[in-house]
RNA sequence: UCCUCCUUAGCUCAGUUGGUUAGAGCAUCUGACUGUUAAUCAGAGGGUCGCUGGUUCAAGUCCAGCAGGGGGAG
């Protein structure tokens, strides 16, 4: 893996880059769109990459080991084939069902026990095994396995946690050295930075974290109900202490407004269910703003989708047709929303990398910002 | 013509031996959603209980008549 910086913007943190990876180069800013089970909700492989030009795809051990298995995805070939995708993939490790399957898991200084949400069975996810799940599906970057806080937490209970995702760490990077790639391309681990929203320990994650030396680094933990000022603040401090020669990947985030302003703190991968889960409940994000299309207000509105909208579906569709759709529970509505929601979460960062290149980002993204914040 | 059953929210229906402010699901409207347990969740609006009388301290509930509808007999 090789991460080239290509400019740097003058009046923030924000840089662009070029990040290859053993299924090609993608360009940073980034935006991930998350396709949990080996797939992005509603939208065909084919669609991901010609018309929202996306360029990683997101899977999840948890998931894709509990269904279909790693036997299945083994035998496939590896998730890119298995899936019919060809492009640059990363799954999560894990980490973030410790904190959103609370009530199902056990955390030990082993591991996390997990009882299965789809049959109640036990699963133990360890550092060493989350590792081989990975290699196995084949993603091109593997998370590390940490513990995700909820937030609030407590400082103590957040510094216990930060220490064994640390230890978690070294186990992940011990049994990465032991195994190889499966399918014959590079992969690469991705360290996490956790510590809640304390200033102390995310100085202390980040800087064991930097240590590593890892071809990339992810900030976790966030985007879990703090407030937005403290999120700024926490990948501020973290993003200070990260290599900048490597890639920065903020796990989770988040509204558009959100990864604007984490650009401008030297972040370079982002990823977020929003985009998609929100299209199958009818919010659509836009330059001007968000519009919820269950409302009334869009009934007899026949104008484009977006009418500054890049992809096929926004001068294809109208308004008043996507909230018919919606209401009528069409499956059709749910795919042009999100394929509508990804293109403008590609075009968003595609746009931020442009202004960065142009050394104008900062000035453009106070600009926008308010707009994006609107609610139509 | 007679017998019988039914009539409660936009729709389909609950509603105890008469007893606080008549409920549900769906629909409608409005929110929420941040490394997906989410095609999910939450909230709100909406009723002259077919109509008119009667019994009763009190009637969606009991009685009578009428109207509309279902079924049966002739």
């Amino acid at each position: 893996m090789r991460f080239d910086l290509t400019a740097q913007d003058p009046g923030s943190k924000a840089r662009a880059g070029v990040l290859h990876t053993g299924h090609g180069p993608v360009q940073t800013p980034l935006f991930m769109p998350v396709g949990t089970v080996g797939t992005v909700k509603g939208v065909f492989p084919h669609h991901l990459k010609e018309d929202t030009h996306a360029g990683i795809v997101l899977g999840n051990t948890y998931h894709l080991y509990l269904r279909p298995g790693t036997d299945v995805l083994n035998e496939a070939g590896g998730l890119h084939k298995f899936m019919g995708w060809d492009g640059p993939m990363l799954t999560d490790s894990g980490g973030f069902q410790v904190y959103s399957l609370e009530d199902r898991r056990k955390i030990r200084e082993e591991g996390v026990t997990f009882q299965s949400h789809i049959d109640g069975s036990k699963h133990l996810f360890s550092p060493e095994s989350v590792v081989d799940i990975q290699r196995n599906i084949g993603a091109d970057i593997v998370m590390a396995f940490d513990e995700c806080t909820p937030y609030p937490c407590p400082e103590s209970y957040a510094r216990d946690a930060m220490h064994r995702t640390h230890r978690w760490l070294d186990r992940c990077l011990a049994r990465w050295k032991e195994t190889q790639p499966l399918y014959g391309y590079d992969q690469a681990l991705f360290p996490i930075v956790q510590g809640s929203v304390y200033p102390d320990l995310r100085k202390e994650s980040a800087d064991v974290v930097a240590e590593k030396g890892a071809w990339g680094n992810a900030i976790g933990g966030l985007s879990v109900g703090e407030p937005h000022d403290e999120m700024y603040a926490m990948c501020e401090l973290v993003c200070d202490r990260l290599p900048a020669d490597r890639p920065r990947y903020l796990m989770g985030v988040g509204t558009p407004a959100n990864i604007l302003e984490n650009i401008a703190l030297g972040v370079d991968l982002f990823d977020c269910v929003m985009p998609t889960r929100n299209a199958r409940n009818g919010q659509i994000f836009t330059w001007e703003g968000t519009l919820n299309l269950r409302n009334a207000k869009w009934a007899h509105d026949f104008t484009p989708l977006d009418p500054a909208g890049t992809s096929f579906v926004d001068q294809s569709f109208t308004r008043a047709y996507l909230r018919h759709l919606i209401h009528a529970d069409e499956s059709l509505g749910k795919q042009i929303a999100t394929l509508h929601n990804l293109r403008f979460y590609l075009e968003l960062v595609e746009t931020a990398r442009q202004k960065i290149t142009e050394g104008t980002f900062a000035a453009w993204k106070n600009q926008v910002v308010p707009k994006l914040q609107q609610r139509l």
